[in-house]
DNA sequence: TTATATTTAATTGTGTACAATATAATTGTA
DNA sequence: TACAATTATATTGTACACAATTAAATATAA
């Protein structure tokens, strides 16, 4: 009984160390793309959102990215250094600011269009098996959050 | 064509996002077990890997991690700190730092038992999943390290 | 309408992560 | 034995990640 506990604890049984691992590794495979391009994993998935929804407020990031404020402001404010976005405080509402895409922003997209046909290339994993893995990630993303 | 490159490009078709989410979501839901014995997630999973095989190096808990000296020094400094483990240089090979659980950190481990039970039930997945689960992220972490 | 509550970002502080570099100890080899 | 190459850890610098707090703007209620 004590000895299933002390089981349960190894490392190698642990679904979180496995995810956790997991998602550490894969985005160490982006990165020499990113990198390329001055981007990091962080931004590359904000610039996802905004390339499929420009005009987002922070907020409205943070609930997409599940990010908050703390990670999310001074991201965006280099991603403005690098004219790819603009902050600006919407005129309605002062609280909230918002978030475009520059026309250097929005062209940037092409350059990553082949990106996850490469990375799922270099993943060696059988699309059945993403396709399986993903809906699991999901669907345990939502069990959680719905908490 | 192109449609589809963009449409591979959503958020909610990466793969990698679903990952990245899923693990930041489920060490969530330790923090509060976790904050009340004073330790974070990362400090966590070493003291996993110590309760399991005493008397490491930091290499050696690097490799099991997947963790480099620039995390791990640090955090061992604090779990030093707070008693838990022993840095100690090696005798024979004064490169190495073989790091040792206290008596305080050995008896640590009884604290934290049932928290996979626990954590498991909060999850709300099923046994089946999660095994199936474990295993494609175990092929997948494999995949990858062999590159 | 004025006081209170809520919302939204920004800030601060702590703790990872990891690349790149530094340093010291050990090993291999001429 | 010297000395170059390797190994192990530590340090530095950059970038998240998130809790807690702050501050400003807006909404709500008495």
């Amino acid at each position: 009984m004590n000895g299933d506990s002390k089981d349960m604890l190894k490392l190698d049984n642990q679904l979180c160390f496995a995810l956790y691992a997991c998602s550490k590794e894969i985005i160490s495979l982006y990165k020499p793309y990113l990198n390329s391009h001055g981007l990091t994993y962080t931004q590359y998935i904000t610039l996802l959102v905004l390339w499929e929804q420009d005009s987002l407020s922070v907020s409205e990031l943070g609930n997409k990215l599940l990010l908050d404020s703390g990670t999310l402001t001074p991201l965006l404010k280099k991603l403005e250094k690098s004219q790819l976005i603009e902050r600006v405080r919407d005129k309605d509402d002062e609280r909230i600011v918002k978030v475009y895409l520059t026309e250097k922003g929005k062209m940037l997209q092409d350059s990553f269009l082949e990106l996850p046909q490469k990375m799922f290339c270099n993943s060696g994993i059988k699309l059945e098996e993403a396709i399986d893995l993903k809906a699991m990630l999901n669907q345990l993303l939502g069990n959680i959050r719905k908490l």
